[in-house]
DNA sequence: TATGAATGAGCATTCATTCAT
DNA sequence: GATGAATGAATGCTCATTCAT
């Protein structure tokens, strides 16, 4: 328990941990509560219900992705460049926070069909990046002019999100961030005229 | 009900349809009971229990689109083929049958890490043919030599999967099907060498 | 527990002990079920919800009233006689229910203004017959001819209600019934011409 | 919020209109805390706890009761004047002061068992002054000889309460002050020789 | 085989009260 | 005196599964 953390922070931060090793739904707010060492009441001081500490949980994480990769893409000039720069920031995050993996590649999948939509809204933003990526490709005669952006955003994400989870599934055993260059390579190949 | 039918299909079928209408977390073991036409403590006949509804139900479809796209890979001798009728087929059956799609992409998502994990198993045989027709691709030279077959493998279903989930998540107001030449031309560019 | 009665009939005789015992809000629906000898989920088998319970013991319990006094009404002919049947009636039946006068003169009225409302609605079958009596008086020329029907009837049933609830909060110390000439007689002066 | 009303007082108004407005399971302490523009804790510095609030709410209100009709009475010499002014000052306050009349009709009557017996107590003061018209009419001769003065008492009070409450029930969408004289005239009736 | 009444474990949330500042 | 952030106990209801018939 972090005191220096304010409140809501710690609470977050103790749901993935409980969420992580205890499963979606045997992760009670009283676990949750006693994780991040405050009452089980203190929890509805910061947010309104339980789904509210889901939605917060992954807005604040999937902000880390898009603020995280933002400056990287624009340091590179080549599309190509900004596309390795995403996969490699998202495979690296991920690597690094073995929870943070199992609890968005697993866990919180299983929540119900509301939770997963206002996911998606969040998701959109972190979508664009791709999506703007995939156009400058185009403009500077990278990628093929014929793209649909639409279709190979959803290869690019499916892609790297299967990725993901089959490691998670294998219990994280093998290296995911140096599959980045080789998936990479393979995207690449499907955006290129 | 068809009395014909023997009651552990009729039971399958009864899930597919509450879990579609209802949602997951909304299809209780009496509903389907009710929609099969059978008492709650009939469905214990059958399976174990809720869960071994839910694989079988998983088992029984996936194993129509193993079966149905078996015939046609057969006939074709170029991979590329093979793989454009496997992506056919897999969005056809989906487009035809929307209360399939809506289980498998949305809902059953929601059920616990067991249950996902054993469909996990089951999808391994689909996700094999899928092997055969790059490691086909690969010796035929069809496709790059240096071709990672299990990445190649993720990003084909991750793919067709994001592909078929957007379509759902957009209440499938578009048509699925006439996308497969699309995905397939993309997919099949990052294989070739 | 009486295995001959009915569920719903155990349920509802359980609940008017257990809110004797312990007050309406320690009546938790789990004392309620143990009280009737069932399953706290067999009472959702009977009843909508706890709230269901209480409206359907005042409904039953009500009915009582109104059942048990119509008979002795109608053996009368005189309006002040019939008067003085309903006051003996309702005084012998709670004095009679020691636990039923606990629950209806001081627990219930702890319930929310919904569950009062709707008890309102179940105490207006009883309140007319109140009214009808107070119509035959004014026919026969027993009562005066301007007498307030509403009036006169609230006096009524808030006196009756006012002498019952003393008596409960004095912890039912003196005999209720033997007030009834008493209370008749004040009454009928307040009727009559 | 007037900062020349000691706290007290203002917590205790502040209290009359959320209860009115919120009803009293939806009156906690916070909210009477911001409407008496204090913060929650000062609450206790003033009121042992919330019954506390609720007691001391209901002594000062049914002082003014007590307070406004005694030089009222005490003008009158006949028996029955009293006992019109006594109807009248009570129908007076309540139907002036819409708040306090569906905090005292029906929200105040959702308390616990506990807190109605105090308030029974505050009563008593009250209803001695009803016995005290009583028995003067007696003395007098105005009322009957035999009249027992307890009946009689819960009789007045009962057909008051009865009164008002249905009024209340009624939304108030009457003249609850120009029924007191055939209140009046109906008890009256009762006691007379 | 088939039934369906009965079971009972499990959990998010509220709110009166406290106490360090 | 005054504050308000933090506390934590307490409970109605659902639904997968059983088992006597």
């Amino acid at each position: 328990m972090n005191k220096t953390k304010p409140k809501y922070k710690q609470i977050i931060d103790a749901a993935v941990v409980v969420i992580s090793d205890n499963g979606y739904h045997q992760a009670q707010v009283s676990k949750i509560a006693k994780q991040a060492g405050v009452a089980d009441g203190t929890i509805y001081l910061y947010f309104k219900n339980k789904e509210d500490i889901l939605i917060s949980m992954f807005r604040e994480k999937m902000a880390v992705f898009s603020e995280s990769v933002q400056p990287l893409i624009e340091k590179e000039t080549k599309a190509a460049n900004k596309l390795l720069k995403l996969i490699q920031n998202h495979f690296s995050i991920l690597a690094q926070d073995p929870n943070l993996a199992i609890v968005t590649q697993l866990e919180l999948r299983q929540s119900n069909k509301e939770i997963r939509l206002l996911i998606n809204e969040v998701l959109k933003e972190y979508l664009k990046l791709v999506d703007t990526i995939l156009k400058d490709g185009m403009e500077t005669g990278e990628f093929a002019q014929d793209l649909d952006v639409r279709l190979a955003r959803q290869m690019i994400f499916g892609t790297i999100d299967e990725t993901v989870t089959t490691w998670v599934m294998n219990e994280q055993k093998y290296d995911l961030e140096e599959l980045a260059p080789k998936v990479h390579q393979l995207l690449l190949k499907a955006c290129q005229s």
